[in-house]
DNA sequence: GATGAATGAGCATTCATTCAT
DNA sequence: CATGAATGAATGCTCATTCAT
């Protein structure tokens, strides 16, 4: 796509390169839907290409392993999201973090299996996808905060994997119990508790003492 | 602790019952260091009865199959941990959150290995732990809590999660990255964040526009 | 039980021998139950002895493995079945085939679980039990007999293993089939073709032709 | 048979089906000489794969396991005794009882190691094999018999059966003992005994009295 | 003698990966 | 390019047997 369709090139080699990039595709949809059912380690490369309707052999055509689609299937899924939230806040001149947060929980819901998916990998993901949508358009922010205060700018990242901790939990919400609340009510109450952080009386003294080793 | 406090107990079941007490703590204790270092997937029987100096089919005699012993040894650990935090606060007459916060920071800084193989088993754990220690612990302070404006009761499940997002990701600063902050001070800091919000500034327009398709 | 109870020492030794003869007993009465139900190949030396309330190590105490104390529970079923014909047959005094036949289908159906746990057994038997109660019967019949026309004498074991095939395959109606017919009916038919043979219209050509191929 | 009447169906599935089922037919050979010799007990995959001279993972690409082949090599070997012994008396207009016995010792001699096998294995075919081509014949036989006298038509899984225990010994004969006397021998014997009954003077007194405990 | 915890050889089974067609 | 049969290393698990108590 970047390397061969060169400028009038493009239209001239629909030989097997077609064909190729649709077998590709095939087994990238087949794969995602699979990783999304059962997992990446309880997925198979046999029941990906079955899903895919193509030989094993095939397969390795297009990938060296399991881990190598895994992670074209997350890096795809993400900077699909990650284009789509451009697209979305791509009219706004200058973008408020409200703003991207809400876009981000309208993409993301969109495609909530993707987020199902980047879990079950945990630590396999070879943290290709760099530091994270998140964590990249926080930290951005962050540097562009004019007042951290009372934080130090060695605290950003911090910060900024605390943000991603609130809308991470937020996005869990979807993934296997319900669908509720939508993407827009979750950003208000999400951007809420950023902005305020939680009710203040949930700081006070508890008025009824409670059972303290079991309070834990 | 428990080779002393026999002297009025002495007749409990003296026969082989220590003997095969001792062989399954050293398989629990093998078993939580090589999750830790290989993760819930890449651990094999095996390696765990080889770390505990036991023949395999030792295993067998004291956990059905790696789920189980994984099971035990998150559940065995998390109740560790529950236990200390009550100690830690069990001179207070009435914790508050902060208070109880900050004991978990303390008593999940010292076991952090736990945290880390809990991911490392994502959906294996039956979920046996039950909701988690955390979402109790918010979850009940959240229903003492005088006024949650503006958020309703029946939010409390989402605020829970979102609280403990926050902590979740300030407790992963420590699995595989470093150790700093300490605990004390990344209580210091999670604690101002769920009072007040993240800095103000943050929410403004940002001053200087970006590139918006990259910005995301 | 015939080495050590002579004269006066047989109530002189009660100590452990007692004790001892009796754990070897429950263990022989665990097995042919655990036998029965699950056949030789299936059953494991743990489910006898937790059937026979003793511990694993008691059973190498009394057997050398699960071979030998099959070995045992046959050798001591077939030796009761062949006392009790004994005895059923005791007050003739020059008993003809029949009778002994008859006697045989008698305690054979009384004790038809040998006759099951034999067959789970097949070749693992050191075919200890001899030749078969019921060839060494035959044979004894068979060369006793006055004249054997048409057959040889050297055909008496290959006469006597038809014989026995006949008896093996009523006894086979009950073991996993029904109860029925019971012994006296059974030796009634089994005897009537021992002396006869099948009925002669059986040799006739078929009335009817029926199709070659499925016929058989 | 089946490599040369391609001619005109060569279309079939050319690809890797000619290799995959002969990969099958080894393997089938293989377990037939592997179960022959060693039981089907104390058989193993392995053992199987080497002498197909294939790797373990093969054996699974084509039987779901031990019990899966053996039942195929069983319903193959039998399915061709029935094949073959229809062909014998495919020339007989109606052929009668001898006649069909008389094939059947021909062909289960020729492949003895089939009673062999089936007897090693004994609960564990899935009696697929119906209810044996043995009762199957002898049932078909006596429900066209014009008079089954002294013997009811209850009674024909009775004789059926019977029938069977005295060819079944007849065969065994063969199985570790010596291959004498050949098929047609036997089949004489054996018709003559279905037909007549055993000698006479059996049933008669015994001259001399004989030591009746040990009788039997 | 009795016990049962421990042992480990041995077997079944899976699945990523290769390669001849 | 596509295919799918074949491969075998790797792993889980069982169970007869031993031996310290």
């Amino acid at each position: 796509m970047n390397q061969k369709s060169e400028s009038h090139q493009q239209v001239k080699q629909p030989r097997g390169a077609r064909r190729r990039a649709r077998t590709r595709d095939s087994l990238l949809v087949a794969a995602r839907k699979v990783f999304a059912a059962r997992g990446y380690h309880d997925a198979t490369i046999t029941e990906i290409t079955e899903a895919a309707a193509v030989g094993v052999g095939t397969f390795y055509l297009h990938f060296r392993d399991k881990e190598a689609i895994f992670n074209t299937v997350l890096a795809e899924g993400l900077e699909a999201i990650r284009r789509q939230v451009g697209e979305e806040i791509a009219h706004e001149d200058n973008p408020s973090l409200p703003v991207v947060v809400r876009a981000i929980f309208h993409q993301v819901y969109a495609q909530r299996d993707i987020i199902r998916i980047e879990r079950t990998g945990e630590g396999v993901a070879a943290r290709s996808s760099g530091p994270g949508i998140l964590m990249e358009t926080f930290t951005r922010f962050l540097e562009q905060a004019a007042d951290l205060s009372p934080f130090s700018e060695e605290e950003i990242p911090l910060l900024a994997a605390l943000l991603e901790g609130l809308m991470d939990r937020a996005f869990h919400c979807w993934w296997d119990e319900q669908d509720e609340p939508g993407p827009d009510l979750m950003a208000d109450r999400v951007l809420h508790v950023m902005k305020h952080g939680f009710p203040a009386s949930l700081f006070e003294e508890p008025q009824k003492p409670f059972f303290a080793p079991s309070a834990l």
